[in-house]
DNA sequence: TGGGGTTAT
DNA sequence: ATAACCC
């Protein structure tokens, strides 16, 4: 057993613990995995609200909600209406803007890391943490003081997520339970579902996950999207691009690195066919990555004119359209401008030239406004 | 159904 | 550029 998980500690939302297996070669990961996340960062900042049913809602969505609501009856993706009819006391928070989650985040992850660098994030709310290092050299130490017995235990289970599409191809091969998958043939597995996917789904079902621990680091791309239910004209899409965007510079401004790659992604309005998107990327001209690190004020323009250009390759705004959601990502994040000092790009970089010599840490830009 | 993220093709 | 996966 590899990755393995024991539900332990029940007094915190906190599944921890891991797993042991006997075989010198077997690691020690922890999988954490916080309970209502968003619940709980809200109930972090509104302490009043502690105790009371609680659900954070996006658009039309409670999309987690605390245990008190829980118990009743709200589920997790849950229409507000039938809600607020399930449980009518049920206080609703927005959560639409994800600033303070994904800070929180970090902050997990960055405190797992103290343990062992090697800290996978899954979404927001997970974390693998590969220990086996930190216990092979507890159980040196134990055993070196006090020979006496020393065994770890733990619970194993069985990864059996699966995706959706998968899920349906396997369905169409007779096969819908974990046993099922581990009883079939893998020959014809392969056939079926490409030999990458089959071995490994294949593994899963007996619940061996030999997948390293990859650590995480900083994200690799940045984005903010806004769903709605109808933008129809330029102008519209401009106000909402903007908006996407200058949280976006915010964001990339506090990183410190510089994307390289700017993409605009748009759902179309359709009956009720697969939410499909479609996006277009560009790299950003060179000019404006310069500007990137100090102000966003000379930044903006000429990147929603990147954006806008986008807009039209794929949206012909001569016909109508209908779309429901816009989302601006920024990817290809690099370090920071290798420029060295003494050269002319050292001091064509206004973050280097200008905040670097100052202090260290002088550049923390907060409070940009974007006032037309 | 939200507002994110990643990797593979 | 898209598709699939994860939360």
């Amino acid at each position: 057993m590899e990755r393995a998980e024991a539900w332990a500690a029940g007094s915190s939302p906190v599944h921890d613990q891991v797993v042991p297996a006997g075989s010198s070669s077997s690691r020690v990961i922890v999988h954490v995995d916080l309970d209502c996340f968003y619940a709980q960062v809200e109930m972090i900042s509104h302490p009043e609200l502690k105790g009371k049913p609680l659900g954070v809602q996006q658009k039309y969505l409670v999309v987690t909600c605390n245990y008190e609501a829980r118990e009743l009856g709200v589920k997790k993706l849950m229409n507000v209406r039938d809600a607020k009819e399930k449980c009518p006391q049920l206080v609703l928070v927005n959560g639409e803007d994800l600033t303070r989650y994904r800070e929180m985040s970090y902050k997990v992850t960055e405190l797992l890391e103290e343990f062992s660098p090697v800290v996978e994030r899954l979404g927001f709310d997970e974390n693998f943490v590969d220990l086996t290092e930190m216990v092979e050299k507890r159980l040196e130490q134990l055993q070196s003081d006090e020979p006496s017995a020393l065994t770890v235990s733990g619970h194993v289970y069985g990864n059996q997520r699966i995706g959706y599409k998968t899920t349906k191809r396997l369905e169409a091969l007779g096969i819908s339970s974990v046993r099922d998958l581990q009883t079939f043939s893998s020959k014809i597995l392969e056939k079926e579902l490409g030999i990458s996917v089959a071995q490994r789904i294949q593994k899963l079902s007996f619940g061996e996950d030999n997948s390293p621990v990859t650590p995480s680091g900083p994200p690799q791309s940045f984005s903010e999207e806004d769903s709605f239910k109808k933008c129809s004209s330029e102008v519209e899409a401009k106000n909402k691009i903007e908006e996407l965007l200058a949280s976006l510079l915010n964001r990339v401004c506090q990183d410190g690195r510089k994307p390289h790659t700017i993409r605009l992604i748009i759902r179309r309005y359709s009956s009720e066919k697969h939410c499909s998107r479609e996006s277009r990327q560009c790299a950003i001209p060179s000019h404006i990555i310069q500007k990137l690190g100090i102000g966003n004020y000379d930044v903006m323009t000429p990147m929603v004119d990147v954006l806008m250009k986008l807009f039209r390759n794929m949206v012909n705004v001569k016909m109508p359209f209908h779309l429901t959601l816009l989302s601006v990502c920024f990817c290809n994040l690099k370090a920071l401008n290798t420029a060295k000092k003494g050269t002319i790009d050292y001091y064509l970089t206004p973050s280097l030239s200008t905040t670097s010599r100052s202090g260290k840490h002088s550049f923390k830009m907060k409070d940009i406004h974007m006032e037309d």
